[in-house]
DNA sequence: ATTGAGTTTCAAATTTTACTGAAAGTTTAA
DNA sequence: TTAAACTTTCAGTAAAATTTGAAACTCAAT
């Protein structure tokens, strides 16, 4: 398992990208070069092509699974598992940001709540408590968009995507129907 | 400068949720400091309220700058610098968001396109160049939505983001102009 | 029951990242 | 031009995160 220089630039790419999407550098080139081998890899195979040891592999399979990210899949008569990406570039790109609201978002929103539902105790905590409810509000609205993009189906999706630039001349065709 | 112990967790909790916007610990911390505060503050508050060294929070300002997420105020007669959030919640999540397409999708996506357009040598190039076709479309579309949602009114965002769980009448406009 | 092909675990080693504090730098006022 | 008040820098240190590899585990075939 030897990557061409293109193949490799990219999986290491990821491997920066890793970080900032939730996960360690050897995790992001794992789900790098995992998309982009037509053949489910075995443990080995990530190990060799990655240069990491086979334990850091098996580390890692484990926290994409917790992301749901990968699936295994056993060969008949190979007693190896074999791992390929969960789905679909998108589908993978939708469980990350899933996953980091459940992660980061809703703790937030619960601390959020538990400190503006208390009284202030003072002129400091009640200025403190406008701004928590401001960036309250805002997670709110985040997650509910998130919540209502899961809801659509793929062609809806790819409508709504495409619409792009031409956002704001639908908001105002909206206003102009309530108007009526 | 002593924080409750209700400012004390929120200022904490960024401080976790710090690492997951890009920066660290303490740069979260110092986040979260400042937008719950009423009055600009001095870097000796700052270093005093999260119990750190005062070379360390002149580092953070720096990053923090870098990002566009403080101002600097002067206050005429005193010598010290004092600082605050630079807008509003709103503005600062927009700026996070921004400085990290920046950092993050563009390099990804000009890696991209140079691998795309190179002719595969091999079967295995040939479908990873399929896959990273497919994370381009999708980071370009991400990022023309960005784009488009910088660029829309305070107001007309309002509309947008009030829309929430109806995004699919949005959809339903949208086929609705097309026909007239 | 034993072997062997495979996977997982985890303590210790390594690498990376962040923090401190003393020294150097800057700016204003006298 | 000096001093005082403040800020920045950065080498060294501390802390955190990641990685390794050897031992433990699993399980199917003999």
């Amino acid at each position: 398992m030897i990557l061409s220089q293109k193949l490799e630039n990219f999986v290491l790419h990821c491997g920066e990208m890793g970080s900032r999407w939730g996960f360690n550098r050897t995790i992001g080139q794992m789900v790098g070069l995992l998309v982009i081998s037509e053949q489910p890899l075995s443990a080995n195979e990530i190990a060799e092509a990655l240069r990491i040891s086979r334990g850091n592999v098996s580390m890692g399979i484990k926290e994409l699974q917790s992301w749901q990210l990968v699936k295994v899949i056993h060969v008949p008569g190979d007693r190896k598992e074999y791992y390929a990406p969960n789905g679909s570039i998108w589908d993978l790109a939708n469980k990350v940001f899933e996953e980091r609201r459940k992660r980061e978002i809703d703790p937030t929103l619960t601390l959020l709540r538990d400190s503006i539902i208390e009284p202030a105790q003072s002129n400091e905590e009640a200025y403190a408590q406008e701004q928590m409810q401001q960036i309250h509000d805002l997670l709110e609205t985040v997650t509910k968009w998130s919540a209502e993009l899961q809801r659509l189906s793929p062609e809806q999706l790819q409508t709504l995507m495409k619409l792009g630039s031409s956002v704001s001349k639908v908001i105002d065709l909206k206003d102009k129907l309530l108007k009526k």
